[in-house]
DNA sequence: TCTACAGTCTACAGTCGCTGTAGGGGAAAG
DNA sequence: CTTTCCCCTACAGCGACTGTAGACTGTAGA
């Protein structure tokens, strides 16, 4: 039940110093009780919350996302409808992306077993990337980070 | 042959004014020409330059890689086996990426699935959340973009 | 008690690949 | 000539952190 310091908790919840630091700055953590000397002094509610934070994290949920559903936990009599879209939500980014990532994968693949060695002047890559109007960019499916 | 503006570049190559501004600001694209008023003026070549960085961009590549790609395309006699690693690291790449996003919609589709309803206290989206050490952070595959 | 070293603090810059904004000047069309 | 668009520079901002600098604190061994 002793308060722990920042190290201590950052090894109980897997999550970086510096980045429990980062979330207290954009106020997903709230301000934690300090020592005499400064020191940031945090209970075992913290865990609880880096973890929650990190699970999500770990599962592509944006900060934003995360904050929605923190907020939602303070609230535990709400209709967990919201949850479930924000989760939903998160689902269908993720397969979208894995549809970019398999078509790229395909065209990756077709340009580089094309190549046989040689020099770049007529390598089938360089070509590829040269010539090559890929299916990809005529469907202005820009790769773009989730 | 005549020179074109930034906006025309723009269309022909199907990149933005302010990405082409850019990519010369990293020393991508070389400093073109100037007009009395000082507005750039653009070749054939510009197009082509743009087009390669763009199908390349849609395929993945990094900035670093592709400024790579573009170096080896100025020395033409040079072994095509480094584009063909350039290449073959970025659909390793990809098919990383694949892999985690994979585990993260199975992951994710179990979650979603447990919800039924209810409230927010008794919602299984939280519960997974809250206590659930997944199989994903465990592996410690943190979702990074690409 | 001294010393060494690990841990903590703040504040700010850098990452990537752009995008957006502010505040101006120049060029083409009616 | 006026309107409307295009172009210019310079800098801030995005997301989700990470890294750096320089100073202070806490702890363990000699």
């Amino acid at each position: 039940m002793k308060p722990m310091t920042i190290g201590r908790l950052s090894k109980a919840a897997g999550v970086k110093v510096t980045t429990i630091r980062y979330y207290e700055s954009i106020e997903l953590m709230g301000e934690p009780d300090r020592s005499d000397s400064g020191q940031r002094l945090y209970g075992a509610g913290s865990v609880q919350r880096l973890s929650f934070i990190r699970h999500a994290r770990d599962l592509g949920f944006s900060m934003n996302a995360i904050r929605e559903l923190i907020e939602l936990q303070s609230d535990p009599g709400e209709d967990c409808a919201v949850v479930e879209r924000i989760a939903q939500d998160q689902l269908k980014n993720v397969r979208t992306r894995l549809k970019q990532l398999r078509a790229l994968e395909r065209e990756l693949k077709r340009i580089v077993t094309g190549c046989d060695g040689g020099v770049v002047e007529t390598c089938e890559i360089m070509s590829a990337l040269n010539d090559h109007a890929s299916c990809l960019s005529q469907a202005h499916e820009r790769l773009q980070a989730m």
